[in-house]
DNA sequence: GTAGCGCGTGGGAACGCTCCCACTCTCTTC
DNA sequence: GAAGAGAGTGGGAGCGTTCCCACGCGCTAC
């Protein structure tokens, strides 16, 4: 029941047991060239006798390495907890980390005080790299682990001045497409909910709004303009705020699909008929756009692949940490639906 | 830019700089008991100045602590990053572990595939222990977990024969309280959305209902009885079948609040008046409880306080391995508001 | 003046692994 | 039959810590 009978066996024990030397052992446990048919069998069996267990402590220490990635999110845990988003990015991540044999601890980077914690955790060379998931502008985390040396890739943000290497979707393109679909159906006061405007999603479809309405050879008209927070009752309120600001509304282009579910309620209850007075384009292509009523029109991501790709431009930067990181941008795509 | 210039300082070489030998510099770093106040000095400014930082594989080598404790999650993704419940247990669990000097790493363990990794991870002690947070049945996580001699602490499950410390939310008397609840008002025939009967919180809260049915003498009609899955969807097509079998219902106890969400929509599309003609309870007081209308009358649980108490059982343990593991069971008490 | 105490200190040993070098043996090649 | 190549092996060195023991020093107590 208790520790003395069985203390964790040594990889000198297994090789004792094999009747074979500490090489040979560690032979087999890694990779295994070089080693007698023989040898590794006896190897083998010694391990599985003795329930051995590689103690990570010792190999870290000598190879400097740990096989383990950190994925730090840098968000509340009630935000972490109530985007889709994140779901698909991490299992995005998982995937692509598990195919390539390495391990994911995940890390909340939410309240300050932990924040030191967090760094400091992070220099001791628990990890080999970090993804980073963090959205506002104003954060020094970034900074601060690429102070520490880590390889890190940052996801749903563009480094403007391309410190870091980054994954990001291209939320301008998105937003210009849903406003020229707009545009198409004939609309004519294209309103818009934006996100916040401190995070770069808020504030590049916004950007990317206006440049459909430039496109359009039109100027944006500020009554059309109001902000949301990402969540349903933020899209309830500023969908209000236009309605009463600007009753001729007749097409809005929402910042993501929480709000646009929020903005359908808020003219049903106006009696509004969607699409028949007013068109509605989201932009996430959460599995909520299906369920909508109507469905929504929206602009597609992909979480999970931009969580793989993350990885993949990680474990690029891992391999030759010397080059120049990259930036990726991945494309977006219309889903028309009920909803325009 | 490169590696050469400055492979990390170690402690070696911060003794060297400040004058002193290996064994007084470590003592400064690690508490700092019987050092005079110059050495501590001395060996302070080495430290800022090398910018040194401990290599923790080295110093888990020789201690066998990790100082790190893993949240192992048992869900998939989308469950995970849907239920604010999580939310409030990983803020918990955060800034408890944050007090004791602890770091968290988070696990995910929802594909089958990735399971051997998460195992053979947690193996190699790279954690001094382990919170589960698992509600399903069938797992054999904990027991895995178990064998390999991990301290552990399981969260939202009571383990039936004890074998692992626990803390759970009394999802019975909660139940209970709220269909008492229901039979006070004058309800003659109360029925329940449950959740899945393969999770502990699902069956449990159902056992709830019908002892709470039992205390007022009356037996479960099983025309009465949906089962829901613990989403607003589920909740909703529960609920039509209840109306479609038995409508004379008047009293709905709902095992939780998304799902108590789903009823009130289709008791409202249905003509029928909250609370005049049909009472309805959720559980867990939830955000959403607070903006569905009517306002939601439901049992109120921390899961925040769940998280904490997790930490708490788990130091206990690490404290004095050969105890035997205890359980902890949160009260819970229900929150009146205009539902019922 | 000597014995004793305890604080502050330095450095050897050990933690469990991988890396690498040197060694043996077998097989090929001229 | 001698020389060389190469496969398979054993074990020393070293990774950067903490732990612990032994040592020196300045006191106090007799």
């Amino acid at each position: 029941m208790s520790r003395p009978p069985s203390p964790r066996p040594t990889l000198e024990e297994v090789a004792r047991r094999a009747g074979v030397g500490r090489g040979t052992a560690s032979r087999v446990i890694n990779g295994g060239e070089r080693v007698s048919a023989r040898a590794r069998q006896a190897v083998e069996e010694a391990i599985a006798e003795l329930g051995y267990v590689p103690n990570s402590a010792a190999r870290t220490l000598v190879t400097r390495r740990t096989d383990t990635i950190a994925l730090v999110i840098a968000e509340s845990e009630e935000r972490i907890f109530g985007e889709p988003f994140f779901a698909g990015v991490v299992r995005g991540i998982g995937t692509a980390l598990s195919e390539a044999n390495l391990q994911l601890v995940l890390m909340l980077a939410s309240s300050g005080q932990r924040s030191e914690h967090l760094d400091s955790w992070l220099g001791r060379q628990h990890v080999d790299g970090v993804l980073l998931l963090s959205l506002h502008d104003d954060d020094t985390l970034p900074d601060r682990i690429r102070a520490r040396g880590l390889p890190m890739v940052v996801g749903g943000q563009r480094s403007g001045e391309e410190r870091f290497g980054f994954v990001d979707v291209d939320n301008r393109l998105g937003a210009r497409l849903a406003v020229g679909h707009l545009v198409n159906r004939g609309r004519r006061r294209v309103a818009t909910v934006t996100g916040p405007l401190d995070m770069v999603a808020g504030r590049s479809r916004y950007e990317g709004y206006l440049s459909g309405l430039e496109d359009a050879g039109r100027t944006a008209d500020p009554g059309l303009v109001a902000t949301g927070d990402f969540s349903q009752a933020g899209g309830e309120a500023a969908m209000r705020e236009i309605l009463l600001r600007r009753p001729d509304v007749d097409g809005v282009f929402c910042a993501n699909d929480l709000m646009a579910a929020g903005a359908l309620r808020v003219l049903r209850e106006a009696g509004r008929d969607v699409p028949g007075e007013v068109s509605v384009v989201g932009f996430d292509d959460a599995p909520l756009a299906l369920s909508t009523e109507p469905p929504l029109t929206t602009v597609h991501q992909s979480p999970e692949r931009m969580g793989r790709e993350m990885v993949d431009l990680l474990l690029a930067t891992l391999g030759s940490p010397d080059e120049p990181q990259e930036g990726r941008v991945l494309p977006t795509h219309l889903v028309v639906r009920g909803s325009s």
